[in-house]
RNA sequence: GCCGAUGUAGCUCAGUUGGCCAGAGCAGCUGAUUUGUAAUCAGCUGGUCGGGGGUUCGAAUCCCUCCAUCGGCUCCA
């Protein structure tokens, strides 16, 4: 007999080689129904693999991620069992579990194009009907070498060729057979409702030098009901994608004329923009940041001497050649070249530091076309961006107060749910990186250090530092889940060295300072992306372009309109008025639909009394009040938004 | 850049197997209406059917090519 520990603390005893299923089935039929995998001593398995020692377990329903991603690893191989009926001689390279879903990559000798998806849901949901179970073998390395060079398949001996003998085994549900580490669901029964969402190229091994398989995407369920949901959720995503909002409202709007990746800010997107860059600036200068400007072209040489050129050089915007072609001029890919001649325009004290410069510097880089992404992956974009000079005993310090910078705006703008990623070098690929693996290590040290003694919850990405040095990330996903990099500090050694920047220490001996570049909001363009599908549109108060519109009932009362909207402008209440030739019902929705925070509604009654008719966006009619006091509850509404964040950032 | 899909008016979309001067709603303009809490009525304007080339008696529709967009991959200083 074996003890079996479940999580509330209690112990049962089964036979060995007890399996999950049996345990379930041992506790209630209905459990049994619902579970649909456990985990055995922290580690996920299926329900049917025995269990031979005694062992802590956790049983999972669907509600749980470990049950999810054995759901879909399970229809991945659904999927494929499906694929090699339809297709014969196709080959399959991996098929996991993804966050919503799963993917299986393919090398099919006939293409495979969304047509095809409907015809290969059909064949799963047979076979899923079928409730095949799902079969677990181990093999040695030999034999599953053996059997997949048989096939002639180069994918699965290439994954087979990295693996350690004895840790192989095969999982089979019908006809098809894989090289899988598993955990499976017991059978094919289980998945219900099938949707095979995309097809699209995935090069093998993620390697862009490798063949292009075809990766198709899908999602399943345990209930139909549930995949109708998923699919109602998706449409209501695309209500918010920054693209279709930013045209809707009026933000912003690309030409081709312009050229792709170039973002043309129209008046409201501006107003918007500047407003969190004011927001900003006003945090900045509190922090003891100068504001600089610099040009948006730079000699060649600038980026040379920095290792932007070795690195990005031949794949960027061209040099610029002046008309004797006597120099080249690079349109500016990154502002800390300059920010470092900033620092260089005098000699520096120990006792200027640290020094701190900001720019909202408007950058170009060469993005390969199928990446630009509405605002979130452009050509042209403006950084908020400041470079911070310090002494080493400063690095630290200044670090930190750089993290509460980031965390004040994200808890500003309700950005609750966010992911801190400390973004370090390949273990391997060194040669993509400059500068010492002394400084590389003393600059690793400090981010992770600073970010412990914030308490902020970090996880570690390897190869996602920048060229020049490690950096603290903060990732923010869409409205599609996709995650996006926002705001990002980084700590370098390697600019100053390469620009020789040097500060006299009260020892009277030159000394290097410390680099810190950082940017709270990422870009601009990309902030107001992801801030757009946030908010669905419906702005911060203290953010929205327009925040109060006045509704005439009809032309008679224009000119009340118009002293009330100039009422409020005098008080900074950013106001407009309606003034087309239409029902008030007409100027409700229209202006309801722009998202406008606050609509006022004037007529007879209001130009007697002085009032407005208030209306809150989303909340319908709150009555009237006077002018005045309307403007201070504005003024009072956007206090509290902007206090609350201030009283968290201690 | 790679794989796949899409591209019709400012916006959202119809356009049967290739066949009369290419349609609708919204927006815009003009007029009527002067309105009380989510779409007043009427008329008008507006389109090289993404660009270019080809097949055909005839192309929005079929083929080639380029461009752009969308979903991924790769990349992201």
């Amino acid at each position: 007999m074996i003890n079996i520990t479940f999580p509330d603390g209690s112990i049962r005893k089964y036979a060995v080689g007890v399996t999950g299923m049996e345990i379930a089935e041992s506790i209630s039929p209905r459990l049994a129904q619902e579970v649909l995998a456990v985990t055995v001593n922290g580690t996920v398995t299926g329900l049917q693999v025995p269990i031979t020692a005694d062992a802590g377990i956790r049983l999972h329903k669907w509600e749980d991620q470990e049950a999810r991603q054995t759901f879909w690893h399970t229809s991945s191989h659904l999927m494929a069992e499906a694929l090699q009926e339809l297709y014969p001689g196709i080959k399959f390279g991996i098929g996991p579990s993804i966050e919503n879903g799963f993917y299986y990559d393919v090398d099919s000798p006939q293409p495979i194009t969304e047509a095809d998806l409907e015809k290969i849901e059909k064949k799963m949901m047979e076979l899923a009907q079928a409730k095949e179970p799902v079969t677990c073998r181990s093999v040695s390395k030999e034999e599953a070498m053996r059997i997949y060079t048989e096939k002639g398949d180069q994918y699965k001996t290439e994954l087979i060729g990295d693996l350690q003998d004895g840790t192989i085994t095969f999982y089979s549900n019908g006809a098809f057979t894989d090289l899988c580490r598993g955990p499976h669901l017991m059978n094919t029964g289980y998945i219900k409702a099938i949707k095979l969402t995309s097809v699209a190229g995935a090069y093998w091994r993620g390697n862009e030098k490798n063949k292009m398989l075809t990766r198709i995407y899908g999602i399943t369920f345990p209930k139909k009901a549930m995949l109708d949901e998923y699919l109602a959720m998706l449409e209501e995503a695309k209500k918010r994608d920054h693209r279709k909002l930013g045209k809707e409202l009026e933000l912003f709007h690309f030409s081709p004329r312009v050229g792709q990746g170039l973002p043309l800010w129209l008046p409201k997107g501006a107003a918007l923009r500047e407003r969190l860059e004011n927001f900003l600036r006003t945090q900045q200068k509190a922090h003891g940041y100068q504001q600089v400007i610099t040009p948006h072209i730079g000699m060649k040489d600038l980026y040379v001497t920095s290792g932007h050129y070795a690195k990005y050089g031949k794949d960027s915007f061209q040099p610029i050649h002046t008309p004797d072609e006597g120099e080249e001029f690079l349109l500016k890919p990154m502002n800390c070249p300059h920010h470092c001649e900033i620092y260089r325009f005098k000699p520096r004290s120990y006792r200027d530091l640290p020094l701190r410069f900001a720019e909202f510097g408007t950058v170009y880089r060469y993005e390969m076309s199928g990446e630009l992404h509405g605002l979130t992956r452009v050509r042209g974009f403006t950084q908020d961006d400041a470079h911070l000079f310090c002494r080493p005993d400063q690095l630290k310090e200044e670090f930190k107060k750089v993290i509460d910078i980031v965390l004040y705006i994200f808890k500003t703008l309700k950005f609750n749910e966010f992911t801190a990623q400390v973004s370090l070098r390949d273990k391997v690929n060194r040669e993509k990186y400059i500068g010492s693996d002394e400084n590389w290590e003393k600059a690793e040290t400090a981010i992770i250090e600073a970010a412990a003694e914030k308490g902020l919850p970090t996880i570690v990405e390897y190869g996602e530092a920048a060229f020049y040095g490690p950096k603290l990330d903060f990732m923010v996903k869409d409205a599609l889940g996709r995650k996006w990099q926002l705001g990002t500090i980084q700590v370098d050694y390697n600019l100053p060295e390469r620009f020789d920047l040097t500060y006299k220490g009260a020892d009277d001996q030159e000394h290097r300072p410390v680099m810190i570049h950082r940017a709270p909001f990422g870009s601009m363009e990309r902030f107001v992306a992801v801030l757009l599908e946030h908010t669905a549109g419906k702005f911060p108060l203290w953010l929205a372009p327009d925040q109060a519109v006045v509704l005439p009932i009809s032309e008679k009362y224009n000119d009340f309109a118009e002293k009330v909207s100039n009422f409020l402008n005098n008080r900074d209440i950013r106001t407009q008025v309606d003034e087309r030739n239409e029902k008030i019902g007409r100027k409700i929705r229209d202006n309801e639909l722009k998202r406008i925070p606050f609509l006022l509604i004037v007529g007879e009654k209001e130009e007697a009394a002085g009032e407005v008719s208030v209306r809150v966006q989303g909340e319908g009619d709150k009555g009237s009040m006077s002018m005045q006091q309307f403007a201070d509850h504005v003024a009072g509404l956007v206090r509290e938004e902007l206090a609350d964040a201030a009283a968290a950032n201690v």
